[in-house]
DNA sequence: AAAATATGTCAGCGTTGTTGACATATTTTT
DNA sequence: AAAAATATGTCAACAACGCTGACATATTTT
């Protein structure tokens, strides 16, 4: 603890020491995280700028890629947003040609969407920097040592909901 | 490859076999990684919300505690966003006492930056849910293991410049 | 026929990032 | 001493992408 001045009457309270893992914090991990992840998808990021996209439709492109079909409200499921949201990305890649609605054949209210040839070039484009990152990251590491990021990344992870 | 119908004549293609990881990619750490880090900083939003604040005030309050006394230019080189960015959730977390200024020492031009005692106990508590999760996170892992999610968080992040 | 469901849309708002321009205090350079 | 550079603050406008609330349409279920 330390004083603004060195005189004594205001006794202006501030912290001067730096706060480290002593109450069992794992900082390193924490920031480690925040700093990993930011420049993880700077990557991509610098892509989309270039078509006028942003984070928003990476995601949408990469779970339609991943799981051709699926509908509006699985998309929403998983990313955890509304379908306002959604729906401004969500038009602006079907407008664009990257992806395309179906109605689905038992229920034809649903919207089933699937990638064109042109969206799934984006999301291989975009995953390829992400990838040569992975890839220099588990540089030098064991097979158990990677099994071991990966376990942690689904570990840090909600419990699905089944 | 697909069509939207079973007629010839348009020939609107889609693709609906999935994206895996045929062309080398590393879709289970890509997603992995979006689902860990967004369930991680879903922790301490909860709490920042009682307060009005937001992901900004949390990574400008954890760092200074961090590193107390560092100036808005350190500060802004460890976020890499713009000043006025900064100024809107700095004035906050000042006015509201979480944070204090002090001009410094020898370059009366900058401003060191320190937690007030309730800016340090804010920093502990958001800390804490997410220090928690990791905990669970590398549960039944070993030493080597947890060094290795150590190694891959690093080895992640962009060069440090120096 | 009525209710529920899946989706779309309009309107407005909040947070947090951006750029550009300019002001002030202080230090460094000339 | 004057000029230039630096550290910070501030005003204004804008963009991306979350949110809520309300309402419309088509389709399926009850």
């Amino acid at each position: 603890m330390g004083r603004l001045t060195s005189e004594r009457k205001a006794t202006i309270e501030f912290c001067d020491q730096p706060l480290t893992g002593e109450g069992g914090i794992d900082f390193e991990i924490i920031e480690g995280f925040f700093f990993a992840y930011r420049d993880f998808i700077s990557d991509p990021d610098a892509i989309l700028e270039s078509s006028g996209f942003g984070r928003a439709h990476h995601r949408v492109v990469h779970f339609v890629n991943r799981e051709p079909g699926l509908t509006v409200a699985d998309l929403l499921e998983t990313l955890k947003i509304t379908k306002q949201s959604l729906a401004r990305v969500l038009k602006q890649l079907i407008d664009s040609g990257y992806i395309r609605q179906v109605a689905g054949p038992e229920d034809r209210r649903q919207r089933k969407l699937y990638p064109t040839q042109s969206g799934r070039d984006l999301a291989l484009a975009l995953a390829q920097p992400q990838q040569e990152r992975i890839e220099r990251a588990f540089e030098g590491m064991s097979v158990e040592d990677r099994k071991a990021v990966t376990r942690f990344l689904a570990g840090m992870q909600n419990a699905r909901q089944e």
